[in-house]
DNA sequence: TAGATTGTTAATCGATTAACAATC
DNA sequence: TAGATTGTTAATCGATTAACAATC
């Protein structure tokens, strides 16, 4: 890699999970070969814009031939790191906790969930989609034993805030982060999810439709 | 409002469901009056880029003294269109079903979710948080009654691409879309949700970190 | 070789930041 | 009035687009 990940844009960051879908895609239906100008198309972009993005990391193409799908795809899942998946343990088994661990395939996405915790003892010892769910009381013991370095945040703000400091004593250094819990900490990487402002922007964009059609 | 929402840049539409959820935090905190410099510092942004977005809106503030946090919050209500909201229905009741339904307040982001769709027999009939999950089979007659215009998408891609033009043909205009999906309609209101690209930056983010510590 | 498409430099465009007059 | 902070114009910065030489 030409470039330290720190000193990408983010920007171009944003664009790469999106690149990767994109090459999967293709792959799954047999496409061999791509070309800067194909993606563009498909994606929405420039030409320019994706060649300049992928220079970011490397010249990952061919002069007059384009690119692999198949090398580009695996070079794009070694820049996101997915190809050294990090342990993963959840907080919170409640409906979004659920709906994450049973609908989120973290295993294609860079990590290995190892575990829920929840302090609801009528799920204590049941599993969602093969993941165990343990009581908040065995943490400790549990962080100790495998030493997981992420954590998915599936808890409401207050308990966010409550947890947080055991987290990162306990070694915990990625966060995603669905609490609304504002995390500040130095040298942790923190991925916040806002489902409701995905919900606001819908709603401006209907209204902006409505603007529009009634000119 | 001084200019047409369309013309607005998506980087400031994506910073108003921050400004309003920052507007809503300091009201609950009782305070009444704030400024451009106090709300860059709460949001790490600068005071001018805050003056810069509002007033494409227009002059919500006074010189001299700054902004009333109820009259902002009010006014972006106005702009995200939350005062009027929009009659919104669910595909799918599975996993991410329920924790969509079950944890997004749909009624304080622009909407109105009036019920749930779904085709397993085993929870048509139930309810998730107070919303009616009703069989696929009555869409139609409930479309033709209740009018919805907007429709939140949580099954997967294969189910959303059958579902599609039966929701267009039906009236549905504006797509909260959990399905991986491409939609793409004339004069239709999108918002894609995609929270695996969400997991995948944490990896790079993770993968940034480890590489900046290990220098 | 001729054609195609990359990698990269230069030009353009848009977004952010700075500055300041207006004014509460 | 003096101090503060907006609204707005101008300057800067960064990201996107265009152009083209390198080369497969």
């Amino acid at each position: 890699m030409n470039t330290k990940r720190s000193e990408v844009s983010a920007a171009v960051v944003r664009r790469l999970p999106r690149y990767y879908r994109c090459l999967v895609h293709l792959e799954q239906q047999g496409v061999v070969k791509t070309s800067s100008k194909e993606l563009a198309r498909i994606m929405d972009l420039t030409a320019s814009q994706i060649r300049q993005d992928l220079n970011c990391f490397g010249g990952f193409g061919q002069q007059g031939y384009g690119y692999s799908v198949a090398a580009l795809k695996s070079e794009i899942a070694d820049i996101l790191s997915l190809t050294s998946p990090r342990k993963m343990i959840q907080l919170g088994a409640g409906n979004l906790g659920k709906a994450i661990a049973g609908s989120v395939d973290f295993s294609s996405s860079g990590f290995e969930l190892l575990a829920i915790f929840d302090t609801n003892e009528w799920i204590v010892g049941s599993e969602i989609k093969d993941f165990p769910v343990l009581s908040l009381d065995v943490l400790k013991d549990f962080c100790h034993e495998h030493h997981p370095v992420a954590a998915s945040l599936c808890v409401p703000i207050e308990g966010a805030k409550v947890l947080l400091p055991l987290l990162v004593e306990l070694g915990i250094r990625s966060f995603l982060n669905f609490s609304h819990y504002d995390i500040d900490y130095d040298n942790v990487a923190v991925e916040n999810v806002y489902i409701a402002d995905s919900v606001m922007t819908l709603s401006y964009k209907t209204a902006a439709l409505e603007e529009e059609e009634s000119l």
